[in-house]
DNA sequence: GACTTTTCACACTGCACGGTGTAGTTTTGT
DNA sequence: ACAAAACTACACCGTGCAGTGTGAAAAGTC
């Protein structure tokens, strides 16, 4: 079976499309995003978009679907590399946070997953992505706590809670220049190490 | 100017209006809700729609408004009445929350404006109403301070952290059971008074 | 250079929806 | 009872947009 359509300028293309896709979704919404717009900011025709995906709903999901993974990749990594038993709590939850911005904000996957999440069909494209980053952090806050490095109690809440005072916080200020983020995230961690650290 | 329009029944219906575009922007979002569905939820003529409210962004205007100001004027009460030097912090916050919970969440009014925020032209409507509630909470915050009962600070980013921990965590959550927002609460208060208490 | 795949321009269909016009019917105040 | 105001049903227009078909041009492979 050599149906590899591996033709280069076939994958630069896709690619493009991709970018386009979740840059126009990202900046106007699915619903007012047109087909031919993509096109347009992606520099193909509108035929090749639809070559691609099938329909609209199968751009959406293929959008979602690389956000997803690199957004899941991303928060993994920096768990597993940053929150550290043999590191300061307070420092490792920072470079963590600064991690996850760098690493999703500036590709805007962490937005692009929260907004494209109830739009459309994205039924069986990643089984139940919601709050999965939340879980991946709770799993790596637990080894923490088992360390006596954070109070110990429900890793689920506790991962909850600091997303909710470091991402979430960043994520629903719009237009954020990158001190004021920054300050955001001192501020989230320092009120976390408050609340969670011993 | 006998220009008053108080047709009793005229009255009822524009409120009917405004209910079932509120329920149907909330639960398929603005785009996705026709003018034909909101009057047919409405139990009235689509033109009569439009008799009330120029255009659907009138209607989305109205709806927001609406939201925006029972919102704010329960923040408000809120606020003042359970935020007290007198009392207890945790059992002040909590009863904080769970009032703007059952005053707010019912009728989805917090839900309703940060869905139809940045959808359409609000400019104008409410002068920069994000963020307004948490500058009602900061102000009432720095009342707590000066008494030792809150730590001082930037009281703004202390609000948005009591946000955060709260009703974010609660919103960002579909389906969610009563007793599961309570527990929600509970947790937050909790983080919020080991990160802020004193 | 011959062959295959990919892309393009373009024309076209169908549909959903925002918004209007109108003429008749119901509601309501006096 | 009467007239004004409010409402309804319905037909209608324009538009924007998802999605398709086609045949020719371009890109890439061998």
């Amino acid at each position: 079976m050599p149906d590899q359509p591996l033709r280069p300028s076939s994958v630069r293309k896709r690619a493009a499309i991709l970018d386009a896709a979740r840059e126009r979704f990202l900046a106007d919404g699915y619903d007012r995003t047109s087909v031919d717009a993509v096109a347009a900011a992606a520099g193909v025709s509108k035929r090749t978009v639809y070559d691609h995906f099938t329909d609209k709903d199968g751009l959406c999901r293929a959008v979602f679907q690389t956000a997803a993974t690199t957004l899941l990749d991303t928060v993994r990594r920096a768990a597993g590399e940053e929150l550290r038993v043999d590191r300061d709590l307070r420092e490792g939850a920072l470079a963590f946070a600064r991690r996850i911005a760098t690493g999703t904000f500036r590709s805007s996957d962490y937005a692009v997953v929260r907004t494209l999440m109830d739009h459309g069909d994205l039924t069986g494209v990643s089984p139940d992505l919601a709050g999965e980053p939340e879980r991946i952090l709770a799993s790596q806050l637990s080894v923490l706590a088992e360390a006596g490095l954070v109070r110990q109690g429900k890793a689920q809440r506790t991962a909850e809670h600091f997303g909710a005072l470091t991402f979430m916080l960043a994520l629903n200020q719009p237009h954020l220049e990158e001190s004021a983020m920054d300050e955001i995230f001192v501020d989230g961690v320092d009120a976390f190490v408050r609340a969670y650290g011993q």
